[in-house]
DNA sequence: ATATCAAATTGGTATAGACAACTATATAAT
DNA sequence: ATTATATAGTTGTCTATACCAATTTGATAT
């Protein structure tokens, strides 16, 4: 695994080496490593030496170091986080189902007072407003309203909106989402949610209202969605 | 700046420096700082001492190598702290209400399988099991379970706990937050939760898992809230 | 059996020194 | 003027050692 005459640090070997046995699965997630004494004496190293390319693994999430107990394999995976600014489509598939929509209606209305300060837009110009029936592995999981201003997307039609509007938004239109707020709050299905949801009235349901944001600030559109409760759950990873 | 008989490592006295340096503007994006020799015979330490303490800040994106040239201040600001990750006080703050506790419980209880797995530790070691209700203006808005690995906070008393758990761990225990991934779910109280917060059995309420992360990936805690669907939101704001 | 203490083991901090690799600059040779 | 060459300064790698701090283990005393 050491090779001193190469030209590569060795350091970097040992890292390159102990990275490749997790990854392997030669050393398990949990599992304690050799400590760092031992690397040293088995391959006549310096214990800096050793402890310079465990710092770097450290550093990358792959192991974690415990003082007096030893280093261990982490257990939390390393992965890229989808920061949760994610469309339906995308949110769906990551969750390993067959994301599905069914248009229940389309249309356009004046903007009401709340929905213009919320995009943008004077009150009483056109908004478009999408009722839509989200479906996962053919099952109903959520209901949503999408308002989105006319004047943003003038050609917008009931064919795409069946299909994934952020990747048309993003292909086509050339706008590119670069924020969003979320609210989720927890409430009850009432009757005519349930029965689009196919769930009980009463039955817990969780309320997103999302508001998307172009690079400018310019608000795209404002979605207001029910899920069920039994089958959906909103999970978001943060760092600081 | 650097006190050879402080109970904090060498290194870490001349990280915290050099940042404060950076932050206060005394040394400004793109300049070259002082050459580890110079660190080095300045305070009078080693020169893998000074390496430690730059190796951090580069790691941590203050500061930028470049073999043969130098270190240099890095011109890309660090990332704001935090968005969403607060405390249950700081949160309560924010929304303009006074954060309360009242301890329910505390203990210690052996990890069962999957909290021993959540927060890497063994299968029966000893863990905090706190149980708390959390005000907001002297009125129930959650009921909280958290679990913390003794071994991580060693002298965790009660009266710790009915405070600022985050701002004790922070600024006394010198570890940080790092990352933190929440998973949110609707669902209605049971009666044992209804009567703590003070609704009706089978309201809805919003259940909160959080898991937070110390820098180096090691888990911290493992918090289970139900909050009062009707005194509680939960807004997140996203950007990439 | 249980509690206590001591030893062994682990990672954490720190030192002093050496040489390599790279960059920039000054100097000398052409 | 241009091109080598030396040299001084920088970070990068590595060694060998020492002691500290936290934890586990095992022996011992109760």
């Amino acid at each position: 695994m050491i090779n001193k005459h190469s030209p590569l640090p060795i350091y970097y070997q040992l890292e390159q080496g102990i990275k490749e046995m997790i990854e392997k699965g030669q050393l398990q997630p949990g599992e304690m490593i050799p400590s760092e004494r031992e690397w040293s004496e088995r391959y006549d190293i310096s214990r800096m030496t050793v402890r310079q390319a465990i710092n770097n693994l450290v550093n990358d999430g792959y192991l974690v170091r415990q003082r007096g107990k030893g280093t261990f394999v982490a257990t939390k995976k390393i992965e890229q986080p989808l920061k949760g600014l994610t469309s339906f489509s995308e949110d769906m598939r990551a969750r390993g189902m067959e994301p599905g929509t069914k248009v229940l209606s389309f249309s356009t209305i004046p903007a009401s007072s709340s929905l213009a300060g919320q995009l943008h837009v004077s009150e009483g110009e056109e908004v478009y407003e999408i009722r839509r029936l989200r479906l996962a592995d053919q099952l109903p999981i959520a209901l949503e309203i999408a308002y989105v201003p006319c004047s943003l997307v003038p050609h917008l039609t009931e064919e795409i909106v069946s299909g994934s509007f952020y990747e048309f938004i993003e292909q086509k239109q050339l706008l590119t989402i670069r924020s969003a707020t979320q609210i989720l709050e927890a409430s009850v299905a009432r009757k005519v949610e349930a029965d689009l949801l196919q769930i009980k009235e009463g039955a817990p349901v969780l309320l997103i209202q999302r508001n998307s944001y172009l690079e400018n600030g310019q608000p795209l559109e404002v979605v207001k969605s029910v899920y069920r409760a039994d089958r959906y759950k909103f999970m978001i990873e943060m760092e600081r």
